[in-house]
DNA sequence: ATGAAAGCGCTAACAA
DNA sequence: TTGTTAGCGCTTTCAT
């Protein structure tokens, strides 16, 4: 049998013996009502297991109760978005809002405005139509990572990458590596920039010539290998590796076995990015922890906190990450 | 300057000279107004940019526009349930549904049943109790695999995973492989008893002794490894390694290593869940691809057909399923 | 401290 | 073929 009729609002207030207004407000807790009334009130709404209509109380607020989140097309060959992806639902649903993923919107001509509240952009990638597209909403905006090139939008939830990697680069050294070289993804994004500049900055400080090789943004580990590849090739006394892109030092690997090198004894090799792949790897590698669940969750927090005025536009918050030292930087100790 | 007033269908009524009513019928397409006007009101619509407000819709609908997806608490350990949720909500999102994740809830005390028009169950776990309780809620629901022990509710996708695993062994065979051992989850979930009664049967066939480790299920790699380094210490003369969860293949590469052994040479080594760490292990493991996304959006195309009435309760659908050979089963020819 | 009434935007029933 | 009216469940005036 299928439940006869839903508990709405009016059930409840007949029940108790209140008009609709009262039970409204007893149940939102407004401060309304005598903490008698609200108290039976609230009794009798668990009794009858009423759940406010969600539609209903939207359409009346005039909110949607859904916030957006636009991710670079990387998705599926990213085990970093997707966790991003959970925090951030996870966070939404514990304030009682939905979370729209909005793609970048290949088929439709004109990309149409999703019904948002607001939007979470991960990782914006400068020169994303898409992501232009949404910034020229005038909807409330939280990254996750600076737009490069332009200012700070209503917040920006961001991690300090260049810093990471320079105590990624002084753990490699403490290890005895002297020439590291660098695989990293352009620059569109905010993340790579960073960590193009950590490198650069350490390298000068430490009177080492850079070694980098770039690929495309979300490219993926395909692109990762023949980069290695060419970077060991091209300068052999190379003694450790640090790749940017999510799952690409796990690709580097059996390049580093082919060209006669052994990871974690006379090449060193990290990551920028960990991931399960990274501590199931053979050796496990070294990679720095972005904690991506919890920069999700921040950057639906910060949205919601912009959304009901708490915080101020342009607000900015440091995310933590860490670094996590496995056997591919052992060296030879 | 944020957007005036949104565009209402009054909006579109009155710039296309006609009601509320037609407005609506034309854009929803009932079939009730005249292609000429029809083709005017969509074309005043596109030019204001209407969008439907969708509170109002379903709470004149009286739906939620909302499916909701439980999965068994392993997410951020599994590419597959990340795949599988992206495909759900893909498919609804084109349905013009929502998605809400349903947590097990742990924290309250009731776990109170979500506002959602229907239910897709991925791999429901026998004695999970959120999953009962969402069983007994009378909301239409289309599952993942069967659960063990009840006939099918609403709908079932489902994949043939015993004749997989036999097509696997069989391609272990080929190589050489005479041999082969197991480890799987335990049998609360169909997917791990499909995969144990297949191996069992195909043992039986070939006149061998099956080698079998069961580790809990959703337990993930670090019960994985053990069971692998168990299984060769007790049988040193296994030639192939099954791995049914996903990502136990490459965590039982170390182990293969430490034992001395080779993978893809003297021992075979496969897994049942395909994920890009068996493509990128070295050497790359064969594995069996499920097509996590693939079915995601096919529970979630189901459900929506039950929800229409356009598929009978009962609906079984067969998910197809393929080996995907790689070098770690190359053998020694 | 509480009620009554209006109305959010939409669609289904009833008219014409 | 189209228009008018009512009402989905809720919150917000405005009144008492």
């Amino acid at each position: 049998m299928r439940e006869s009729r839903p508990v709405t609002l009016i059930t409840v207030a007949r029940q108790a013996g209140v008009s609709k207004t009262t039970a409204s407000d007893a149940l939102t807790g407004t401060g309304r009502v005598s903490p008698a009334t609200r108290d039976r009130v609230m009794q009798t709404a668990t009794m009858l297991g009423y759940v406010p209509n969600s539609s209903a109380r939207h359409l009346r607020r005039a909110v949607t109760g859904t916030i957006g989140l636009h991710l670079p097309e990387v998705l599926t060959r990213s085990d970093y978005y997707m966790r991003f992806v959970f925090g951030a639902v996870d966070q939404a649903a514990a304030h009682g809002y939905d979370l729209t993923l909005i793609t970048s919107g290949h088929g439709s001509v004109r990309p149409r405005l999703p019904r948002v509240d607001g939007i979470v952009l991960g990782d914006p990638l400068g020169g994303d139509a898409a992501v232009e597209h949404l910034i020229g909403s005038e909807l409330p905006i939280v990254t996750c990572e600076r737009f490069p090139g332009r200012d700070v939008l209503d917040g920006v939830v961001r991690s300090e990458h260049d810093a990471a990697l320079r105590v990624l680069l002084d753990h490699l050294h403490d290890a005895g590596a002297r020439r590291p070289a660098l695989v990293v993804s352009s620059g569109e994004s905010d993340w790579a920039a960073d960590l193009g500049r950590g490198y650069r900055e350490w390298c000068r400080e430490h009177r080492v010539e850079p070694r980098i090789r770039t690929i495309t943004f979300g490219s993926g580990t395909e692109a990762a290998a023949p980069a290695a590849a060419d970077l060991l090739s091209a300068h052999p006394d190379t003694d450790a590796l640090v790749c940017g892109p999510d799952g690409a030092a796990a690709a580097a690997l059996p390049v580093i076995r082919a060209a006669g090198r052994e990871a974690g004894r006379d090449l060193l090799l990290a990551s920028c990015v960990d991931s399960p792949a990274m501590a199931e790897a053979d050796p496990p590698i070294t990679a720095i922890d972005l904690r991506p669940r919890e920069a999700g969750a921040r950057c639906a927090e910060l949205l919601f906190e912009v959304l009901n005025g708490s915080a101020p536009p342009g607000t900015e918050r440091i995310h933590p990450i860490a670094l996590v030292p496995r056997a591919s930087t052992q060296g030879t100790h």
